[in-house]
DNA sequence: GTCTATAAGGGGATAGAC
DNA sequence: GTCTATCCCCTTATAGAC
């Protein structure tokens, strides 16, 4: 095989390979060698240039929600907002967060889901409420986001994959409930 | 080491043992040789009576839900019920099912928690449930109840861990909306 | 910067004696 | 029914040549 181009292109070539493997098959399913295969590299160099499998894992599942659709829109129907950009695709916000529950296992991948789950679900939530139990409602609304991905994914309830606006209108109106302080 | 009792109590022994260590540590991180030891039984006599690690996890990852607390509730208290049946820890629910998510990347425990969450979680519901709807709001409180599971035991949300009457009450009425038919 | 070759360990599972 | 011994595969990770 010809020496392929620079070290850049290679370790991007990595790290696209396990995004994408990862994402698909799970940290414990995914071995090294398939993540080079893919990404046309000796097996060695993936580790030369992330130091270990998991340095590798933890690189690759991050995520940065995008929260820009989430500021303009009015309070009363943020909860459908927030649904909408959740299930939204351009972002494989769904799959990361799978990858992750399911390796969930390990410790410091564990941790990582906290920290997606707080950046990500509870943090933009928050960011809207206010009131005492504020921080208890975001929390909630974001377990709910959380058990919707869990359904639709994890469980793979299909049942529930009614037309994508119906669920959000249904899931955005339980959410919604949520965050409005009671009366 | 003398031999110990009869065929019969050598797999219960090696049965609770699996139990006990796929449920601590989940599918992934239990060794054949850990559960042996626990049960104080040679490793290969796990294989010898249960055919594989897989079967084994699948024979001792089951459930099924108490569901007589649920039979004798008026309807509009059901939610709350419902919540406080889940999260109550007489029987280690919590536990099989983190283990079933956190496996859930091998296709047959993905298929035993469709299993677990149809048949402990959504049937439940819909039981107790009419109206042309019935079907996806059982299914809907399902997953929101699988976010509470999922926020309390595999994010470890501790702040969502209030007290726990606090959040039987607050989760429960969430639940509730949910199974209420709109007026 | 990239390769070959291999270390070093752990895993599930099996054969066959007792 | 239970044991010892071991097979065999797959894994991550490293050493050192090119």
């Amino acid at each position: 095989m010809a020496t392929r181009a620079s070290g850049r292109s290679t370790r991007e070539a990595i790290r696209a390979a396990a995004s994408r493997l990862f994402r698909e098959r799970g940290y414990a399913r995914t071995p090294v060698r398939d993540i080079a295969a893919l990404a046309e590299v000796n097996p060695a160099l993936v580790i030369r240039y992330f130091g270990s499998k998991e340095e590798l894992f933890l690189e690759t599942m991050r995520l940065t929600i995008d929260d820009e659709p989430l500021l303009d829109v009015p309070i009363d129907r943020f909860g459908e907002r927030f649904v909408d950009v959740v299930l939204s695709s351009e972002q494989d916000i769904r799959d990361v967060h799978l990858a992750l529950v399911r390796g969930s296992g390990e410790e410091r991948i564990a941790e990582r889901l906290r920290e997606v789950h707080e950046d990500s679900l509870v943090a933009p939530l928050r960011a809207r409420l206010s009131g005492v139990d504020a921080d208890l409602r975001a929390r909630m609304a974001a377990a709910v986001v959380g058990g919707l991905l869990y359904s639709l994914w994890i469980v793979g309830d299909h049942a529930l994959e009614s037309e994508r606006d119906v669920l959000v209108r249904r899931y955005g109106a339980i959410v919604q409930d949520i965050i409005t302080p009671e009366t």
